[in-house]
DNA sequence: TCCAGCCACCGGTCTGACCAGTGGACTTTT
DNA sequence: AAAAGTCCACTGGTCAGACCGGTGGCTGGA
């Protein structure tokens, strides 16, 4: 079985009474930089757009070498929280909050993993239905616009090619994303699809029939446009779960067909 | 309006012609190795369990000094990549994945209601749900099994305090998320739970009527396993959607209540 | 065969050095 | 006085070499 990130805590054999000691880890010193550094930075000691004294300058605060300061600002930076520049005569910089550490972890799992395409294809079912339920409640009238946008240029590409079509549809997708107003959904959304997208990468290119699946895809789009237009939330989302299924389904095995074919119903 | 993680690439000004240059980054050295190592991870070259050479070795390899290849094990050690041990003379070890890396960069965004409560008790419900729909169809009779435990755990917990009732709480729905046999729904309900559980610390615990909540989760569980046990996805999906109204609806604002009730009907 | 002790090697940290680049201060030009 | 150009102190990136405490495979003795 794998089941990683449920890590047990307690052992389940005799522990007699008082112990309940702990692992220790030794603590590297970068590792204290960092975390005092984070911990400004959450509290708001340390401010998006503020800078940090110069590495030359840390040394003297913490009284460590500079390989260690700089060892400690690798990882800060590695994590997003901020960025040196070489020569910058102000030091490094605090950075804004991004998504982009959640995109690279969600990232890892989804190639680390073994997750088939299938299991893909679920996770984007159903990020796009909740996506799609809630855009068609909170959207604005300018997204709406957006959408109708890359759904006239999907329109436009189909005779283009598969190329310009995948992109107009991506485009509608993080419209829909964005609309939800759920950074989870949308961050996991881009990873995902972005995932599968590489796994069946050439095969919808190549397809036979690949203009009539572009036309089909394209009336699903469509249907769901009409239910956010509507405020239709539940009927979004079944469109667009529909629309994945028909996209996508003939890529997997009957078994896991019947998987993807649960999340159908209303 | 704040939709990290969406960037843009083209800029819509003027555009010649063939340009389409993109903006050059200077590349450290550290960060080239950080690419090397994890791409072999990636590409299961380099497999959990397995060491790198030895610093000094890679020091060779990499043609850098010993400092550079620090930094860039520093990075993949923060990224719960590898781990080194002192006078370990097999090496750094690669690490198999952990959900650490997400769960941290959850909370980091979670503390700065760059994630709202509300936004997660979305992924939530919406990772639940799903999760109870395919446990339906695909649970074991072992799955089954341990359902009813973790619910007969819960149903003893009720006087015990809420402390014992939250853990089996807790294991219940960790094993509808094994149940759907979907690995990115169960790490990522795994983390988005043990988030929300963090944001709420407290608050739950000490309610005046805190029994009266858990009776009342506890009747609501034993619906979605009642609805599981019958192999009906779509009530279970919905007990448990509701189930999470309750508990959690309190705590978020009017115009937010609003938007979870946009995911409860069928 | 098994155990205790040794020692080569490991990672953590430090010191000190050099380089190309940055950006503010200063000077010159307009 | 404002704008343009120059300069240079200081920055981050990288390197070389060194020392320390600790680890674990090897080896010799019981």
């Amino acid at each position: 079985m794998a089941h990683p990130g449920a890590e047990s805590i307690r052992s389940d054999d005799a522990m007699k009474q008082q112990p309940a000691f702990e692992p220790v880890r030794p603590v590297r010193l970068y590792e204290r930089i960092v975390d005092q550094v984070e911990t400004a930075i959450a509290s708001g000691e340390l401010v998006p757009g503020q800078r940090l004294p110069s590495e030359r300058e840390l040394v003297v605060q913490f009284g460590t070498s500079r390989a260690t300061v700089r060892e400690a600002l690798r990882v800060l930076e590695s994590n997003g929280l901020v960025r040196s520049r070489p020569g910058d005569p102000n030091g490094p910089e605090i950075l804004p909050f991004t998504s982009g550490g959640l995109r690279k972890q969600l990232h890892r799992l989804a190639r680390t993993e073994e997750l088939t395409l299938a299991q893909l294809l679920v996770s984007r079912m159903m990020l796009d239905a909740t996506a799609n339920r809630l855009a068609a409640v909170l959207r604005t009238d300018a997204e709406l616009a957006g959408m109708e946008a890359a759904i006239d240029r999907m329109r436009d590409s189909v005779d283009l090619g598969f190329e310009a079509f995948s992109e107009a549809d991506v485009a509608f997708h993080e419209a829909v994303a964005v609309a939800s107003g759920n950074t989870m959904i949308q961050v996991s959304n881009a990873v995902v699809r972005d995932t599968v997208l590489s796994l069946v990468a050439g095969k919808l290119a190549h397809a036979r029939n690949s203009k009539t699946l572009m036309r089909r895809s394209l009336e699903h789009h469509e249907q769901v446009l009409d239910a956010i237009r509507a405020g239709d939330g539940p009927a979004a989302a079944r469109a667009s779960t529909q629309s994945l299924y028909d996209y996508y389904a003939g890529y997997v095995s009957a078994a896991e067909r019947r998987t993807l074919q649960a999340l159908l119903d209303g």
